[in-house]
Formats: structure tokens, C-alpha cells, sequence
DNA sequence: CTATAAAGTATAAACGTTTATACTTTTGAG
DNA sequence: CTCAAAAGTATAAACGTTTATACTTTATAG
């Protein structure tokens, strides 16, 4: 029990305020420590009369257990950490959003270590989350140096999971969303509406997820005997989507639909074939990936694979859960996107010569 | 010095494996405790020669101090919580990134918790965080109940700043960008151009960011001798952007000129001009606000008003260690907006009738 | 060589819980 | 009323640091 220096709202004067303790809560309620304790860890044998005094003390009092002090005696910290790079995406939000509310069922709080794209290419990657044994356990989110992170949370014996990563054979656990599947369903549909002049543009190609969306888009074409129309590689964002399809039109290069890498680079897109008179979808077929927030608000709306991101956070937080408590044998898991078909996306019709 | 059971990876054998502790350090290095004590804590009263033989017996035995015992002895968690609705927005980003930072230069650790609006508006929100004693002081982004938020934090005694806070007269610390201003700046450059029909769309009322941007409109119109064209207040987000702009055409409400009150408006408005065959910025202005990423990436560029998140996230985190330090009378910071002139804004030019 | 300051050491208390052990009281069935 | 089970109690160890105190060694100036 030690003492804190506060001070008054209204005169400004130092007045000394006990700190409460488990024993100011024996104390008042009049049962043993022990009781308390277990009052405190949902241990049931207690009277339910005794358990009705702990709590009014606890309420009475506001007394809240001092986690380091519990944290020290159950050896663990009950802090999950989370490693990434942005927060300004949806599927990001989303994933952060379910990861918080399934960690905090579980009774864990959530750590977060946001890292700049530069400093995590340099390796400097959450160098702070690693430092002390400040966390039981670490979910890395889309890490761009994933061989380094897992050598190095292999290596301190911390507990992770990988969240969408880059690696095509990582022996580590991971939640994964099936890209190809993405890049299959989305390229299926434009067949379906009789598309033959399928163009595909995405971000780098030492992405996975970009191979692997773009695999499934050569498969679908492939099974359908169409020969795709051009396929183009390039960094993720709006101006990049509209610089590559610039260029298509200026070589003359004349898809009737466009998979797109992701909702930024569809809009892009977009922005180009509109300036050149296009009209969305009578003229040209767009198809993005992500489903961002701006995806069902734009005009026309935008067509688009969703991610699973509810599933992704709830099912890294169960492996990770499953991992600290030993469990061994735990397997990675492959979550299925989803194809949202809104109003960018039609069928072909021959467009007359502008 | 407890055990714990690891399974190698190649047999899946258990064995066990010793968690190092100081005492493991004192051994190896030969100094005594204290002396690694003081080596983990920079105290300068160490022989640099004794120093070496500790740093060298950490870096061998991959020593990390037990952070629960660290905090119980020291009385402090080194985690700042930091309680936010949705990542999905480029300020947030940006002030989390900063808060991030600055946090982990000052030896914190960032604790997050994210509420959906939903459950942050019954009252619910961040319930976790403040449970335990988990956090040496909170930040709070843009607290949507705010007056509950305040008191909650002051009967707990826990140290906090609040970021963008809606309330006219917040007792609490807070860091907040000068909306007024921004409103007047974004409004000014209108003026300057030449426009004199200038519309103003905002989000609710209830914000007090939308007030005090709303505000700096109408003093920057009042102060150039201009009666606003027509001011309308909806739900952010591109959408609704579309449908006042959609309104406004249908009811021959021309301006030559629109003030966004954020970005997704602006985007929505312009969308809705466009669909009428206006050209941007040629034959309507349009100005936006935050900077989103996607506002220097569309064609063409959004102008708009960008607050400092770097700033803020910094402020944030000085005046809440202040706090946390005990020093008395900090005062709350206002940090000036900065108005980024693109290309959706230009001289006024008399429009010839469709 | 001595006196003094700097740097080291050992020892122990403190931080606030959890949890094991051993013992005692209460409750309820027979 | 007796006895066993359930529920309680007290006591103490453990968790791994930090930090205060008091003492010892080493280096340095005179």
C-alpha cells in the first residue's frame, strides 16, 4: 500500500491518497485474503454471501487489482502484440478491430507497434515490442521482412502468428485469405459476362498475394480458353492505376475489362478510361479488391473481392490463444474471400469506335 | 528462475528449458546485482569494464527483464492506452503512427483499444482498458461520449489527453487543431479566386469540429461582404457528399464553388458535378479537408486542409507524460492547420449555360 | 604512504498478487 | 447428534525486479 501525491481540482493543494490494495479489500469486506483472491479469479468455492462482500468492497472502494503485481505471480503479461505497418486500410481496420474485440474475450489487451514501410525494410521492424518480455505472444500483420521477424520471434521463444504473409513456404502459423481464389472468382465473373479483352494490373510481384491473384486470374482465362489481354505490374495506389491504364490506351491497348490488384489501383483505372470518354460499365468492365471503405460509395459502385476480415482477426487470436496455452500440432488456416458484384462490372457489349 | 516446457522441432520431444533471470546474469558476468541492475538501468555509477562483462552475459544468454517484475518494483506499467473508434482514416493513421513513436522514445509501450461507434455511443467503450490498472495514463481519440470518457477517467485517477475533442468547454488536457482556422483558410482561398458563390457541406452539427470549420466560413464570407450560397450539414462519407450535391443541381443551387468538410464530402460532390458535365476545376471549385490519401492521388488533386497528425500525436504524448510526472499546469495545445492548394480549385470564369 | 573519493559489494525490504499447504469452521445428510 | 464434505482461514513462499543502507575495495591526489 503506497501512497500518491494528487492534487484537489479546485484548490490546487497536495493531498495524499492511499493507493488500495487487496488487503484494503480484506479489510472491509472481513473475509480472509484468499477469498478475495478467488473472488477476484472466478474461483467458485466461495459463498455467494462472501462473494457479494468481496464485491461490494471492490465497488466501494473502486479497487482495481494491480496487473504487474498479477502479472508477476502467473508468470504471464495477458498483453498480445500487434505488428504492422498501416492502419489507413480497410482490411487492416477490420482485421485490428476483430483481433481487439477476441483478445479482450479472452482477457488479453492489445499491444500495438505501428512501423513505417522504411524502417520495417530495414529490419527495424517493432524492435521495442521484442525487447522486454513485455507480451505473451505476437501477431505480425503483412510483415515485409517475414524471414527476419520469424527468425527473430523463433529465436526469443515468442509465440506468433502471421496474418497474411509474403512467403510462399513459411514454417510458421499463419492466417491466410485464399488470393487465388480472389483472383479466380473475379476473373470468372468477367468471363461469365462474356468478357474476352481481360487486362490485369496489381502491385509488385514479390507480393504472394499479388502472384497468387494473379495465378488465379491466368487459371480462370486458361479453363476458359481466352488469352488474357495484357497483365501489368506496378505499386499499389490510385496514380499508379491510372498511369498503367494511360499507357494501355496510348499503345492502344483496349481491354473491355480490368481485374485490378485492389480498390485503388481499380479507381485509377477508372480515372484514365473516363478521361478518355469511357463510361463505367457500359464501355469497360472494372473489377477491383479489398472491398475499402470508398469501394460502395463512389459512382458507379465499385465490384470487388471482400476479405474475411472479422474471420481473419478471430482466427489468428484462437491459434495464437491455443499456441500460448501449448497446444501443439495447431494448423495454418486459408479463409475464402468474396466476390461483391455492384455496379462496375457488366455485360460486354461490342462499343462503337469514338 | 522457473521452467518452462518447450517442444523441439525436429522430435516434438518436451524438454525443459530454464527462463533466465538477473540471477543468471550476476552469474555469468561475476559483477554483483546491483551492478546489473544498474547496467539495465543506465545508472552511470558502473566501471565500463563491468559494464561490457554484463552487456556481453545479456546479449549470450539473450536476457529480457521481466517487465511484471520491473513494473511492480518501479510502480508504473510503461503502457499508455490509447482508445480510438476506427483506424480506416489518414489522420488517425497518422496520429497513431506519431503517438507510436513518440510513446517508444519515452520507453512506452502503445496498449490500443478500438471501439465500433456503436458500442462507444452506449457508453461502453474501452471498458477494458480501464479495468485494471493496466495503464500508466490514456489518450483518447475524438471521444464520441466524451463527458462519460472524462469522468470515468478522472474518478479513476488515470492520467489522460484527449485528441480532438468535441466539447466547447472540455475541462481535460487536450490537443486539437484549429478548425476555425481551417475553415477560414480553405474559405479565404475561394474568395481569393474570385468565387462569390461559395457552398459550404459539412457533417452533424453535433461535432464541434464541424461548428468551429462552419464557423471560419462564415466569418471569412462575412468579412469579404459574401452571403454564403448555401450551407448543408449530412453524414461524412462520399455518399452523402453525392446526394447534397445531387440535391442542390436538382434544385438549381448553382455555386461555383464548394467547401468541403472533409475529403469523402468533397469526393461525393465532385462526383455529382461531374455527372452533370461540370468540369473540375474549370467550371466549379471544390475544396476539401484531412488529406486523405486518396485526395493527391485523384484527378484531379484535391485541394484540402491537412492537420499536422505528426504534431498532434506528439503533443499528445508530451503533455500526458507531463501529466504522468505529476507536474501541475500544463495547458491545453492548438495546432494550425495547413491549407494544401491543388488542382480542383481555380480562378472563377463565368460559366456558359448547358 | 595516507587520505579520500569513486565504484563496488552484500543484504534486505518492498512492490501486490497468486497459490500451495495445513488447519478450522460451517453445512447438511443420515 | 455425528460425521463427512464443503468452504473457510491463516501462513508463507514465490514471482523478478528496484532501491536503500551500510560496508568494502580500488584508484588517485597529495
Amino acid at each position: 500500500m503506497s501512497d500518491f501525491i494528487n492534487e484537489t481540482a479546485e484548490t490546487g493543494r497536495l493531498i495524499t491518497i492511499k493507493k488500495i490494495s487487496i488487503l484494503d479489500i480484506v479489510e472491509k469486506s472481513g473475509v480472509s485474503l484468499v477469498t478475495v483472491s478467488r473472488v477476484l479469479n472466478n474461483v467458485p468455492t466461495v459463498r455467494e454471501e462472501n462473494r457479494q462482500k468481496v464485491l461490494q468492497a471492490i465497488k466501494e472502494l473502486d479497487y482495481r487489482p494491480n496487473s504487474a503485481a498479477r502479472s508477476l505471480a502467473r508468470g504471464t503479461t495477458g498483453l498480445i502484440g500487434l505488428t504492422l505497418i498501416t492502419l489507413n486500410d480497410t482490411v487492416f481496420d477490420g482485421i485490428v478491430h476483430s483481433v481487439n474485440e477476441h483478445l479482450e474475450e479472452n482477457g488479453y489487451l492489445l499491444a500495438l507497434s505501428v512501423s513505417s514501410p522504411k524502417e520495417e525494410e530495414a529490419g527495424k521492424q517493432n524492435s521495442f515490442l521484442f525487447q522486454e518480455d513485455r507480451v505473451d505472444g505476437i501477431i505480425v500483420l503483412s510483415p515485409l521482412n517475414e524471414k527476419q521477424v520469424i527468425l527473430e520471434l523463433k529465436r526469443k521463444k515468442i509465440p506468433f502468428v502471421i496474418i497474411d504473409n509474403h512467403l510462399e513456404s513459411s514454417k510458421a502459423l499463419t492466417v491466410n485469405v485464399d488470393n487465388y481464389a480472389g483472383g479466380y472468382k473475379a476473373t470468372k465473373h468477367l468471363l461469365d459476362l462474356g468478357h474476352t479483352h481481360i487486362a490485369h494490373v496489381s502491385g509488385p510481384e514479390h507480393f504472394l498475394s499479388v502472384r497468387e491473384r494473379k495465378r488465379g486470374f491466368a487459371e480462370a482465362l486458361e479453363q476458359a480458353g481466352v488469352a488474357p489481354c495484357i497483365v501489368a505490374h506496378t505499386d499499389f495506389g490510385i496514380r499508379c492505376g491510372y498511369e498503367i491504364a494511360m499507357g494501355w490506351i496510348q499503345q492502344g491497348i483496349l481491354p473491355t475489362a480490368v481485374f485490378a490488384g485492389d480498390d485503388a489501383l481499380a479507381l485509377g483505372v477508372m480515372d484514365a478510361f473516363r478521361a478518355h470518354g469511357y463510361r463505367i460499365p457500359d464501355d469497360i468492365s472494372i473489377i477491383g479488391y479489398d472491398d475499402q471503405v470508398f469501394a460502395s460509395e463512389i459512382h458507379p459502385q465499385l465490384t470487388t473481392v471482400r476479405q474475411p476480415t472479422e474471420q481473419m482477426g478471430k482466427e489468428a487470436v484462437r491459434l495464437l490463444l491455443k499456441l500460448i496455452e501449448g497446444s501443439k500440432r495447431n494448423s495454418s488456416v486459408l479463409l475464402q474471400p468474396e466476390l461483391l458484384i455492384r455496379q462496375t462490372t457488366a455485360n460486354y457489349k461490342h462499343r462503337e469506335k469514338q
